[in-house]
DNA sequence: CAGTGGTCTAGACCACACT
DNA sequence: GTGTGGTCTAGACCACTGC
């Protein structure tokens, strides 16, 4: 890399110096870093929970400086795709890490600081294999008649049902999941995900609405159906905003809330 | 800072070098650094909008390198608290800028990408001062029986009336708000707050919940009681973390939906 | 043109974890 | 002690803005 400069890479990097007139489509050398351990990370280089290579190993083997390495890491680790420890090196993210353990889980009880009781019982309600509604193919881009893998379950909170949603995963992906896999991990389903499937959930978006429930799900969660519940809707991506998850969700929020942190 | 290293500092910062032992409360250069400047930026030193001075000049200033005052400012710019742009320097961040506009406000409409139809219309219903009651008064941080000022408006998009919200703040920061004043302010509310009374939020916790309207809130929103509508409380924070609103609203969710993005 | 933030490098030392 | 990430510095050049 010699004394470089921004624009220009005599590494094999995807050249984007002389790009032509119509994209300037220049992008810094940490960034084109990211990019490449982005791409290790996606094709499972390095799995979940373990340890990359250190930032003196990268930057021998990008031919960059330490400096342009880490700056790399530091927007991944942003991001939480990576975890770093001092002391230890940096490691994939994980669901099944403590510290961010049920992160995109955002109902939390009115009293009681953390999720005490052991954590939420689930119930599988129903795991099976369909071809694809057309609106859940367009939500996780797959061709309409594709398989998907549907699971209806409960969580209950201190013995409380409190969720009933409904998940759709592509049936290509998750191949071979069965109810009771999806009963008996121990820990986030997040988790299980990535040591069954080798499929890591990086990013969501959700949209919340309030709801009156239709009878049948009144009963399963053992409410009035006129409790007004609130609906959550979650489009969950892998690396590359590779959407992998859809779920619809009912929360009661009588005796939980929706916690958000706007910043 | 001659050639110095991270622990002990030789210019005029709080010390924290040879700290009781009971405290290791040893922060980096960079942090501190960070610390003078938003303290600079809660003391009014420089206001929203306005530019800071440059990277080059307040390493001067601190008596530290250029790397590690940009390291402070890139966290202060994380945070939203400073925006940067490249050729022009660093300016206080605003709720006036068009980019970050309505930054805290997470319902969008169902179809129609942006806010079109020219942003809210804006009625207030109430605006008075009274006595904090209690969970107002420790929500807030003051000593209960500190007067405050409570604002009812309605917020309508496209002539539909969607929100309904109650909205508490300090009498002392807020002395002369008027009804008036939050009806005919164009832009942000929270712009508002910046140009008239120096307040400028900086972050915000929101907790929400589905709930039904009572009659009075049924009739103001134009919906039938039986509507389940989303709650939405909102403590917002200035710098330093200290509470200066509190917002309890709740939303029509039939042709909206309140967006939120997990990461 | 000068001034600003943005990128990149190289080298030094610190704090932490493991052995 | 060795190796890791974390901090700090100094100097160079690039990209953008406005005079």
């Amino acid at each position: 890399m010699s004394s470089s400069q921004p624009s220009s890479s005599d590494s094999a990097f995807g050249s984007n110096t002389v790009s032509s007139a119509l994209t300037p489509a220049f992008s810094p050398l940490y960034q084109q870093i990211k990019g490449l351990i982005l791409q290790s990370l996606q094709a499972g280089e390095w799995r979940p929970g373990e340890l990359i290579p250190s930032e003196m190993e990268l930057a021998a083997r990008f031919k960059v400086s330490q400096g342009t390495v880490r700056k790399a890491i530091d927007e991944l680790a942003a991001e939480n795709l990576v975890m770093r420890r001092q002391g230890k090196g940096t490691f994939v993210a994980t669901h099944s890490a403590q510290q961010v353990q049920y992160r995109f889980l955002k109902l939390h009880p009115d009293v009681g600081d953390l999720e005490g009781e052991g954590r939420a019982q689930r119930t599988i309600l129903e795991c099976k294999r369909l071809r694809a509604p057309a609106e859940i193919a367009r939500l996780l881009a797959l061709r309409s008649g594709d398989t998907v893998v549907q699971v209806r379950r409960v969580l209950a909170f201190s013995g409380i049902p409190t969720i009933l949603e409904d998940i759709w995963l592509p049936g290509q992906a998750f191949k071979g999941l069965t109810a009771e896999q999806m009963a008996s991990y121990k820990g986030p389903t997040y988790a299980m995900f990535e040591g069954d499937f080798g499929v890591r959930m990086v990013r969501a978006d959700e949209k919340l609405r309030a709801v009156l429930p239709d009878p049948a799900q009144a009963e399963l969660l053992n409410v009035s159906p006129q409790t007004p519940l609130l609906s959550v809707e979650r489009l969950a991506y892998t690396y590359n905003d590779i959407p992998m998850e859809l779920r619809r969700g009912i929360y009661r929020t009588d005796t939980h809330h929706y916690k958000n942190a706007l910043s």
